[in-house]
DNA sequence: AGCACGCCGACT
DNA sequence: GTCGGCGTGCTC
């Protein structure tokens, strides 16, 4: 397995070794320690009062409790034996109450101390990932009113008793009461005042599925390759033992309905499947599918819940009461007990990356999550990782191949349009042959796409007169012109501003010009070309709202659009089936630049846009707008063989031990004031661990030098795949002086190298 | 992370 | 003369 991750170094974490947790039950003589979310080295010691273990036992591991810290109370989770000789008992303070809530589950304790020696974060940060005060601790709650037991209803008139009888059932607010008896609100209220009801607190009823009844979904209709690779994935789930399988296949293969399959066997087995996708606010017709299937909806979890339902999906969870959770990366936390499954689909985006806070790969901790659990994990996608196919290929990942398109759908044809060649006209982007294929396929009533992965009209704007270029005054970065909101907005931290007539340098008018295209100009150029026709722009920026996304796709699969034009949000998973050509109207986007995974990150990007294309009985098309049509990546989408490329990466990576056959951990040191990043960054420079298998680059500013008005250095260490790079980076940290405006962020296996 | 304690500026 | 800025340090 591929050992990676990444922390915010603030204070540095305690050893690694010293947050081993010895599991079992809390410690002797009334004394626990207690891991609080806080970021903190290590748990706490607290006090166990005698009357909050009745029968003289121990709080064991795991009970989650509320606790004095400072002048605050605040929840925490009975982590193990506390260590001896800690702090003096005289100083310990008791614990307060114990909360009402089944204990965080064994192999979550054991993930959280795992991700955060891996991580180098505080384990008390990575606790408040699995246990937020705000989802455990229950809300004050509405007041409503409940029935008194010891009413004699036979004593009542029948209004009366029909109210009874509805508060005994479930406690309701007056008018609720009243609904439900069939009376009018003062026949309860009466009944409130003369003491028939009592004052209860409100449960809300929560709004997904969870364990709701047997699926009562269509019957899949499965081909024999599904089926076969169905029934391997259903048959570790039966096992019930730890494996990583790779299930890969192109777009179109069936792979969800294959880990359905898996999913089905998990529920049969009445333990817990855990589904991870990395962009979950983009998953309405992943949430059609699977309530095709299994009749009913499964739990959702993703960060931008609301409070409300963030924690009834929590307590669901945590009481057992979810069966099926799908969510983004921050699902792997949740409080699962019995957790029989754990897939993670599109494996290969670096969506599941977390960049802030605790840094982490989701992908990864999720086969450490299954593997704590017992539970098999099962990567999906099209065009897997190279890190999971290293792994495939070594034999430590199965791997399950699923070759044809389902249906008989054939695989789009790829060709390329050399822009040195066949350039468009001057000041547009489009070449003369893809506006005329575009054109043929409007012509045929079909629907086509415009691929483009930037947002905005333009990425610069510059002065004609002076050559002054619009910057943000927050980052080293152009700002990018939005001309539908009439704003320049960057694009790192969230700065923008109105639009300037004037150049802001030399105050001429009208001396601006947009360099470049975004989305909206393409849309622009789209639109003289086919004025007649109907065109949807699809980019994060434009599809808010939690369901915009959907919809968009919707109209799209209704046919009431014809041209789509799209940043990344397009390639996500979508199934268009009437769109026939895709025009990618800048192949070379990401290619630049020295990114260690540029090659394989477009050859998975560019390869999952191909795949939105020719779907039903219709072929598919896709052109490719290039100025290096020889390049590796492009040859490779131009004969379909990803997996020959992938193959060249490898034995370019291998033998400098760069990832998957090495490892790597940044450093990067920020800070306000720039001479004091640059001493830390010349001080750790200086400090760099050496030895055999151990290289240090660096240190350099970042590419993006200044983010958010912070001055930005990195280092890179990279050591072969035997040495755990954390020890040597703990060691290398502690060892230079690091000043309070500076702080040092800590990546392990970085995705990015901003 | 909070939150307290602590030492230097503009207000009732 | 006080209110309050956030720098520093601690929380069992």
């Amino acid at each position: 397995m591929l050992l990676m991750a990444g922390r915010k170094h603030t204070a540095m974490s305690e050893a690694p070794e010293a947050l081993a947790l010895t599991g079992g039950a809390g410690g002797g003589a009334g004394r626990v320690s207690v891991l609080l979310p806080v970021p903190l080295n290590g748990p706490l010691d607290y006090l166990v009062p005698a009357h909050l273990v009745p029968d003289g036992g121990k709080l064991p591991a795991g009970t989650i409790v509320m606790v004095p810290l400072g002048g605050r109370r605040v929840v925490g989770v009975v982590w193990d034996s506390p260590a001896s000789g800690g702090v003096a008992s005289s100083k310990l303070r008791p614990i307060h109450e114990v909360l009402d809530l089944p204990p965080l589950p064994d192999d979550v304790r054991r993930f959280v101390a795992w991700v955060a020696r891996y991580t180098m974060s505080n384990p008390g940060e990575v606790l408040a990932m699995a246990v937020r005060p705000s989802v455990v601790i229950a809300p004050p709650g509405r007041l409503g009113w409940r029935g008194v037991a010891s009413v004699d209803a036979a004593s009542l008139g029948e209004k009366q008793r029909k109210v009874l009888e509805a508060a005994l059932a479930a406690p309701g607010s007056l008018t609720d009461l009243a609904k439900r008896a069939g009376v009018s609100v003062p026949v309860v209220s009466a009944m409130a005042k003369t003491g028939l009801l009592e004052s209860a607190r409100l449960e809300a009823a929560p709004r997904f599925g969870g364990n709701s009844g047997s699926g009562t979904g269509e019957a899949p209709t499965l081909s024999e390759a599904q089926a076969e690779a169905g029934a391997a994935l259903a048959g570790k789930v039966t096992e019930r033992k730890f494996g990583v399988t790779l299930l890969e296949g192109v777009t179109g293969s069936g792979k969800t309905e294959v880990y359905f399959e898996a999913i089905e066997a998990c529920r049969r087995a009445g333990r817990v499947a855990l589904v991870l996708l990395p962009e979950i606010a983009l998953s309405a017709q992943w949430l059609e599918r699977f309530v095709r299937r299994f009749g009913l909806r499964p739990l959702v979890w993703h960060s931008d819940l609301g409070q409300r339902d963030r924690r009834l999906a929590w307590s669901a969870i945590a009481h057992g009461r979810a069966d099926v959770i799908v969510g983004a990366r921050s699902a792997l936390f949740l409080p699962i007990h019995d957790l029989g499954l754990v897939i993670v689909d599109e494996e290969h985006e670096s969506a599941f990356k977390q960049e802030e806070g605790v840094i982490y790969h989701a992908r990864d901790m999720a086969v450490v999550r299954g593997q704590l659990a017992g539970a098999p994990v099962v990567l999906v996608s099209a065009t897997p990782s190279l890190e999971t196919l290293n792994n495939a290929q070594s034999g430590r990942y199965d791997h399950l191949r699923l070759d044809a398109r389902h249906g008989g759908a054939l695989l789009p044809a790829v060709e390329v349009v050399d822009m040195r060649s066949d350039p468009p006209d001057r000041g547009k982007f489009l070449s003369p042959r893809l506006i005329e294929s575009l054109r043929a396929v409007l012509g045929r009533q079909e629907q086509g796409m415009l691929f483009l992965n930037r947002r905005g009209y333009a990425p610069l704007t510059l002065c004609r007169t002076c050559g002054h270029r619009l910057q943000c005054p927050n980052c080293t970065a152009w700002l990018v012109e939005h001309r539908a909101r009439r704003q320049l907005a960057c694009h790192h931290c969230g700065y923008f501003e109105a639009a300037p007539s004037a150049c802001p340098s030399c105050g001429v008018a009208g001396s601006l010009v947009p360099i470049g295209p975004g989305i909206e100009r393409i849309s622009e150029e789209a639109l003289e070309a086919f004025p007649e026709a109907r065109i949807l722009v699809m980019a994060s920026d434009t599809l808010t709202g939690p369901n915009a996304a959907g919809e968009a796709a919707q109209a799209i699969v209704d046919r009431r659009v014809d041209l789509i034009i799209g940043t990344q949000i397009v390639a996500k998973g979508w199934h268009f089936p009437h769109l026939t050509l895709v025009g990618v109207v800048d192949a070379d986007i990401g290619l630049a630049g020295g990114d260690l995974r540029a090659g394989e990150r477009t050859l998975q990007l560019l390869h999952q846009v191909a795949g939105r294309a020719g779907r039903a009985e219709a072929p598919g098309r896709v052109m490719l707008q290039t100025f290096s049509p020889d390049h590796p990546v492009m040859q490779a989408l131009l004969d379909g063989r990803a997996d020959e490329f992938m193959d060249r990466e490898a034995a370019a990576r291998r033998p400098g031990h760069w990832p998957p056959f090495g490892r790597l951990v940044a450093l990067i040191v920020s800070s306000v004031d720039a001479p004091s990043a640059d001493r830390v960054a010349r001080d750790l420079g200086r400090a760099a661990p050496r030895g055999p298998g151990i290289t240090v680059l660096g240190p350099a500013p970042a590419p993006l030098a200044i983010l958010r008005n912070r001055h930005r250095r990195r280092l890179l260490l990279k050591t072969t795949r035997e040495i755990a790079p954390q020890n040597l980076v703990h060691a290398w940290v502690e060892g230079v002086d690091i000043p309070r405006n500076v702080t040092v962020d800590i990546d392990v296996d970085p995705v990015s190298f901003l």
